[in-house]
DNA sequence: AGGTATATGTAAACACTGTTGACCTGTCAA
DNA sequence: TTGACAGGTCAACAGTGTTTACATATACCT
């Protein structure tokens, strides 16, 4: 039942170690994907997973941490901010439009449905600001990048936040492309330098937008 | 320290009861705002108050309830929506943006706090539909009206949550009346008829606006 | 080989949470 | 005086996430 010596590190002695690591993310991605976050207990993991409850916490600190863990490989915007800046409003809003029908990642759209949950929010927090404000205040560059940024960030979370509120049924019923097209109007609008006192535009580059 | 027959009502025996409910109001409102929601338990209501604990459950089915009372007398849009149609985007930026700034009543500061809660979730879910989406809908009117309210939704509440991301530090450090601006624009805009298939625009009134 | 340090797993408790059911107790009407 | 009953209390229930003290198996070292 148990394979010693799996580690191959060297040294400690060693029962399962990155075996049951493995065994109890594997669970709790399962029962995070069909019951959500909150409803599914620490204890509930571990039984699963046919393992001591104690051993989440050993492995992975607390609850949260195998969210942390599991977000790491199941990313939140794989590969959407990344590319060429001429699309990156396509792009985003692409990728909202398709989170509202609800695509993507079953683990994906399970958490979004429970969001709410504290520990969510917490690590949620943190990702939001290190994969999509940061890099995108990168992107944009300047003095008020961040501002636009955090704009953007409003509209893409209002949206996925109003389909748990409402379940974006009435979103869901416009058609799929003129919806995202508006979408990106918006998070163009977003970018939109604020005039006044800079003359000079929010987005250097300005291609071949402009549908 | 106990009056009895306070309510005036006439026939029941009564050693406190409103007086008792209202005392647990209080208290929770105050502990609410001071603590955010999640984080007062039950028992730090009711011991605040001078009271059992399964009062509250008694007077208000359960915690979730004295949420429910707290926002009827404080209200989450009070009188943003009624009001003349032609400006209702503007009050609604300026409203957005005073709560960006952390006005508004500081019971409504802490419950944006702490929205994460699973209960705040439910009540503010009921809340949004039928103090924002629903009104916006039949001010808008149409086939389409519930799309456009959705959307504008979205955006408001995408401020709301980015200010709990991030503290919306960025958000506030732009100008004031710039990002109110802005924002009215970003409203405006989701109300802007999807074209194509209906020639009508979804504005029947459309005075003199355009700042 | 034997001994021992140490990594791994376990059982039980801790300190909470919201909620509920059985029980008093004071006040009124008959 | 005797009920009826609203108002209040107490202790328990069934959970939660987390931690602490303990047992066990492994791998290295002598």
């Amino acid at each position: 039942m148990d394979r010693p010596g799996e580690t191959g590190g060297g040294t400690g002695p060693t029962r399962g170690r990155e075996a049951t690591r493995a065994r109890i993310l594997a669970s709790a991605k399962e029962l995070f994907t069909n019951e959500g976050y909150g409803s599914v207990s620490s204890r509930m993991i571990a039984s699963h997973a046919g393992v001591n409850v104690a051993l989440i916490n050993r492995y992975f600190g607390a609850k949260r941490g195998l969210l942390t863990e599991l977000l790491r490989e199941d990313g939140v915007f794989p590969g959407v901010i990344e590319g060429d800046p001429a699309t990156l409003t396509r792009r985003l809003a692409e990728h909202s439009v398709s989170r509202l029908h609800g695509e993507g990642t079953a683990l994906q759209r399970a958490l979004d449905d429970s969001a709410g949950d504290p520990d969510l929010q917490l690590v949620y927090q943190e990702r939001i600001t290190s994969a999509m404000i940061d890099p995108l205040t990168v992107y944009l560059g300047g003095d008020r990048a961040r501002g636009h940024a955090s704009l953007m960030a409003a509209v893409m979370l209002g949206l996925t936040r109003v389909r748990r509120v409402e379940g974006a049924t009435a979103l869901r019923a416009l058609d799929r492309d003129l919806l995202r097209d508006r979408i990106q109007a918006l998070l163009e609008l977003c970018l939109e330098d604020f005039a006044e006192d800079s003359g000079e535009k929010a987005r250097p580059w300005e291609d071949e937008r402009e549908d």
